[in-house]
DNA sequence: ATATTTTTTTAGGCGAGTCTAAATTTCTAG
DNA sequence: CTAGAAATTTAGACTCGCCTAAAAAAATAT
């Protein structure tokens, strides 16, 4: 059975405020992140409670139960999904895709984000460093490491960036290096520790400085 | 003042049944284009009216304002290009997409489409062959002409498919010839007026038989 | 030209999701 | 340990978009 859009949109809360379900979220707490009142959030927790989407103990908060979560989860991968759809291919920057999300993260089509999975090359990571959940809606956290430590021939993905330096961020905006984008090393200068690396289909050389602030995932 | 997903969807739907504004629609007509009843279409109808969004005699019809046209014109554009993109980015077929674009269409970022519709390289028809209503909400329709009519050298778009036999269809399939995708003529050969065409990045050979049934536009 | 049928509108009501105000429960300070 | 503060829930109401049933207007058929 299919949820509505603030049933979604109230899973997604609960999963994000809870840490991924581990601990138990107030009303006034969900209030707050959904721009909503406390009564509001009363009423739909009871909802969803019914639905056994989420469990509920009056006045002490509520958490997802393995349901909710799974239906938290799908939701989350759709927005990480076109997230990244924005930024890698219609060029959009990384702070500029949330509000949209938001928006495309409720389009019901199992199908459609199969294929857009597919198109983005399943990727594990979006725009913002965060993992995208998989099709069984499971999160599969993969070791970052900054890519001054890689060697040659590895092929990864850009997951985010350490300093955020405005000239910094725009050198890497204009070699296309962008988080959520395939890199390659093709080679190590051993002198200097500058590299040779493959981003946006384009060969670059970067220094130690760079490398240093990019985190990159296997 | 943005409207809502059911103004939005009565206005696009006032809009085709007038045929593009030039004829009224009764109330009747509408509730079974919408799935709906006469009395919940009298309602919305007397908000779109309040709103300056159509024009309402009673007992008589309605039809689209200038304003009213404009918007309805906007979501037809966000729907043809969705239905673009999800054909030509995402690999599914023109008899798929409508559901999907249904929901697509109602995303509000105009940032959004433009950047959807430069990815897209500018399309002017979708993959059915209607045309793409441009920013300003004007339709260009440009001639459609049958492929074996064109002159070498010649850089257009499918427009759609006269033949619509099955082995016809999977054939264009395999040659990757979807209404939408750009075609560019090689070559003819005089004696048997076959062509020699770039479709999908791919040159292929085709005989007048099939150049006769695609139509294509400038 | 009037009676019957068809179409449209009005009246009243329902569920989803929200709100304010009041009541209740839990927390916290002294 | 108890009174006041803070958080939560309940009660009642509102808008949106929809419904059914009944009333009103327009179309039609004899």
């Amino acid at each position: 059975m299919s949820l509505s859009l603030a049933e979604e949109n109230y899973l997604k809360a609960i999963y994000h405020l809870s840490e991924d379900g581990s601990k138990d979220v107030l009303t006034n707490a969900l209030a707050d992140s959904l721009s909503t009142k406390a009564a509001s959030v009363t009423d739909m927790i009871k909802k969803l409670s019914a639905k056994s989407l989420i469990s509920y103990k009056k006045y002490y908060g509520v958490n997802v139960t393995a349901k909710g979560k799974s239906q938290a989860l799908q939701v989350i991968r759709k927005h990480r999904l076109w997230e990244t759809f924005l930024v890698q291919k219609l060029d959009f920057t990384w702070d500029e895709v949330h509000e949209i999300a938001e928006q495309l993260e409720h389009i019901k089509s199992p199908r459609l984000i199969e294929k857009l999975d597919k198109f983005l090359d399943y990727p594990t990571v979006d725009p913002h460093g965060d993992p995208i959940p998989n099709g069984n809606g499971k999160i599969v956290i993969k070791p970052q490491v900054p890519l001054d430590q890689i060697e040659e021939g590895y092929k990864g993905t850009i997951v985010a960036v350490k300093d955020s330096d405005s000239a910094f961020l725009k050198y890497l905006e204009k070699i296309g290096a962008k988080p959520g984008k395939k890199i390659q090393v093709i080679s190590k200068e051993a002198y200097d520790e500058s590299m040779e690396v493959i981003v946006d289909n384009q060969k670059v050389f970067i220094s130690k400085e760079v490398s240093k602030n990019i985190l990159v995932t296997e």
